[in-house]
DNA sequence: GAATGTTATTCTATATATTGAATGACAAAC
DNA sequence: GTTTGTCATTCAATATATAGAATAACATTC
């Protein structure tokens, strides 16, 4: 996230956004950091990032070790994640679906949260309890365009081909289709309201997507199946059908 | 937390303190909230507060829906957290002990960390598969002093006793112990290593915690194990030696 | 053991975030 | 249909958070 300046400036509290870079910059690096590597890291000047730092230790959602003097993330982050989790109508609405679609099929499903065409976060998992099994993190982010949750949202969205091309081009697949295949592929997934993606993003792997709106215009969410290849290739178009309904069914329920 | 003025007059990047503390207050709401009560509820003035907001949309720990001008958490949080428990320390050592406790058992365990004498976050957890337990969920807070983490807490961290007695006599337990009874107990925590809450906290609920060190000084952790009262009543004695013993080998590994 | 490159931290002038009043937009009450 | 209250939002003056140099405390290197 090089552009930090940006929304620095055009914010009329940028303390806010150093503080969220701050916090994503040790979330990724996992291990503790000094002032002023993270200063370095963000282009941001010591003096100002140890403040910063300060406030966020003062609110507990970093950790200030004063023997090493480094800093981390601390534990204030799981309550906020925790007060939200319970609270989300899509989650709440979509968990018992996810199980009762992953036992049904002994497969792993997702609820996952778009973010336009930037990404999307998984905020909801469901595992059968079948031995070898693909697994994520609540919380993991994706690229917005990548495997069949990508589709969905590229035939959904009513995004201007300028838009997605560029960011197609970037994506890492193992084995990357084609623009025109892909573009097929969308168009496919817009007229049967399912997207799949056949060992494209996963060598091996299937990936099953269909779209749930809150409101109108472009899908907030999206249920997500995964399985490993030939397990589920008999049953695959049954799967299609109640994934689609099931996020059909939740489309609705969200818009009340 | 009323004493947000105070918090944000101390610190040189106020923002954040206001930023924290519309996270914690819409995470304690769970429903919406407009940029007038909310900025009422925290004694912010409304246009402070619709540029924090501004900022926490822009860093997607807030959500804003357009129609209702409504405010609330996203999923943004989720991502930190996770982030967090990928790479605690504490959580990764502490959870095979808590997981082990938990089958052997048949009891709820948990990992919490503590902040001082303000209170302690569930970090970590696990439960037995048997029918009836006790659950809570990660992330929870919880009153420091209460419950046995209370008197592991009390016994350890080498408090004068003019600042106990005021936090004890706020706590809210289904049978409060009087504080001589609490006293004698945290005396005997403080020689045993472990502290039990027999149905004090919830009637008929028997918890246990040892603490756990991360350097000198206060305890910054505790393992804490729970039971339905007459369930583990003849393994006591056993229980509160494995817990001491997992407690003491966590504080070992934590100290390198 | 002196010198050099780090580091975290303090200090102060200045660019700017915050304030509180003013605006516009909306809904409820009359 | 007007009035009244509440809402989100904008704007300009000022209190203040920030930047950058200076300091102090380390390691590391020579």
């Amino acid at each position: 996230m090089t552009n930090l300046d940006d929304t620095v400036k055009a914010s009329k509290a940028p303390a806010i956004a150093r503080a969220a870079a701050v916090l994503r910059l040790l979330g990724k690096r996992g291990s503790p950091m000094g002032v002023q590597s993270i200063a370095r890291e963000l282009g941001l000047v010591p003096s100002t990032c140890l403040y910063v730092l300060r406030a966020l230790v003062a609110e507990e959602l970093v950790a200030f070790d004063g023997d090493t003097k480094r800093y981390a993330l601390d534990a204030g982050v799981l309550t906020l994640a925790r007060a939200w989790l319970r609270r989300d109508q899509f989650n709440d609405l979509a968990q018992p679906a996810l199980d009762r679609l992953a036992r049904e099929f002994g497969i792993t499903t997702l609820g996952v949260q778009v973010f336009g065409l930037d990404h999307i976060i998984v905020t909801a998992m469901s595992q059968s309890g079948q031995n070898f099994q693909l697994s994520t993190q609540v919380g993991s982010r994706f690229p917005a365009l990548v495997s069949a949750t990508g589709r969905c949202i590229a035939a959904f969205g009513n995004y201007p081909e300028g838009d997605l091309r560029p960011r197609f081009e970037h994506l890492r697949w193992d084995e990357a289709p084609s623009w025109e295949n892909w573009c097929a592929q969308v168009e496919e997934a817009r007229e049967t309201g399912v997207a799949v993606d056949a060992g494209n993003y996963i060598a091996g792997v299937t990936v099953i997507a269909a779209p749930v709106w809150k409101g109108t215009g472009s899908p907030s969410h999206a249920l997500v199946a995964i399985g490993i290849g030939a397990a589920l290739r008999s049953e695959l178009p049954r799967l299609k059908e109640v994934l689609r309904g099931a996020a059909r069914s939740l489309s609705e329920q969200l818009e009340g």
